[in-house]
DNA sequence: TAAAACATACAGTCCAGTATGTTTGTTTTA
DNA sequence: TAAAACAAACATACTGGACTGTATGTTTTA
């Protein structure tokens, strides 16, 4: 046997940690609808009990991997912006890379999956809430830390976040049907032109 | 028996219809994960027998389903344009009217159910897509028939159609877990002065 | 040796598809 | 034109599979 000895806390957290990242996956590849518990400890490579002792019920193991997966996303958000007050980047870069984070990250269609089964689940939804709204805050802080808009400009940094990531969202359920990169490219870059009309690199921070 | 006497077209016509009404308001409902045939035929008052002998199977009936929602969906917004082109209204009256339908009307919430699933289900993308094209083809008809871009606009006509209905899509997904009326009006006010800086009335129709 | 971590087996429920039987409407024919 | 033959519409029952929760047994660490 090549088995390490592994303490308690190591045992747990590893076992959590691989449950936690079977689901988003089988969140991401089969759906909600299709994530089962008997998949999730199968792509986890653990047996169903050590999934029932970690986590009582289905409900607790998708609860915990959306906490697991809202706070890997705002981390690398948090990383971005300061890569990019850093860099002197301007807001189109923070853009792209967030557009990037969407697309091609897990946190959109792994989201997607869990707000659509949440509408007709209430139990899910007060589970999700706390989780979005801790998450939206988060966004929120970074955003206006980075901006400050424009005299003439319409609205908030707050509201053009907001806009932003509304299109960013329609976007990428679009995707799910139309693959189409260039469309795609000219909505966003349209936008960035609307966007750096009215936003402006807050000065005074390297 | 008050059994009124009806042509076999007649039944069979009016049997599909309480089906496909059934499968809509059970997507909006149950969502796409319990939206089964059992509480279809229970909703639609019929047999399980006579879903099965219109609709050979669940994907034939969810198909079905989804060309009636979509066939209907254009068709309201045909008559909005046309009676938008009589009154003489401006932009904003369509915009708003375009997102009472999306948020208050069946049609996104049903839709969004039918994208997540076929998200991961290859068998019911293959049959969406084509509905969907058809869709959007309809709604750049009727949005050109409408609109030309001002000299000084960034996007063409398609463009802006698109990236209103992208904020349109993100705004409604967000809704699910953020009931708030006066952070959405906020964003769409935003976007509809944008957008009237951009868009003008085409001259010569009544 | 007690408790936490993990594994296996079982029970109840629900669903899609199928098979087969019954009713209703339509066509044919005497 | 009325009855017989046929086909379409509708109904019921069964089958096999999948999933969640639970119960109970085994291994690993403290």
């Amino acid at each position: 046997m090549n088995d390490i000895k592994r303490t308690q806390v190591q045992r747990s957290s590893e076992t959590q940690t691989l449950l936690l990242e079977a689901t988003i996956d089988c969140l991401i590849e089969c759906g909600y609808m299709h994530t089962t518990t008997v998949e999730v400890v199968k792509r986890a490579g653990v047996s169903r009990g050590a999934q029932v002792h970690h986590y009582r019920n289905k409900m607790g193991l998708i609860t915990a991997a959306t906490e697991y997966l809202f706070l890997e996303f705002i981390d690398e958000i948090e990383v971005l912006s300061i890569e990019l007050k850093k860099s002197g980047g301007d807001v189109n870069n923070f853009l792209h890379a967030t557009l990037d984070k969407f697309f091609h990250g897990r946190f959109f269609f792994a989201s997607l999956e869990l707000i659509t089964a949440s509408r007709t689940d209430p139990d899910l939804t007060d589970r999700l809430i706390p989780l979005i709204k801790t998450l939206h805050q988060r966004l929120d802080d970074i955003w206006n830390r980075l901006y400050e808009v424009t005299e003439t400009s319409p609205a908030r940094v707050e509201t053009l976040l907001n806009m932003t990531l509304c299109l960013l969202r329609g976007m990428a359920l679009q995707s799910v049907l139309r693959d189409d990169p260039e469309y795609y490219a000219e909505l966003l870059d349209t936008w960035k032109q609307i966007l750096s009309s009215f936003l402006i690199r807050k000065e005074g921070i390297t």
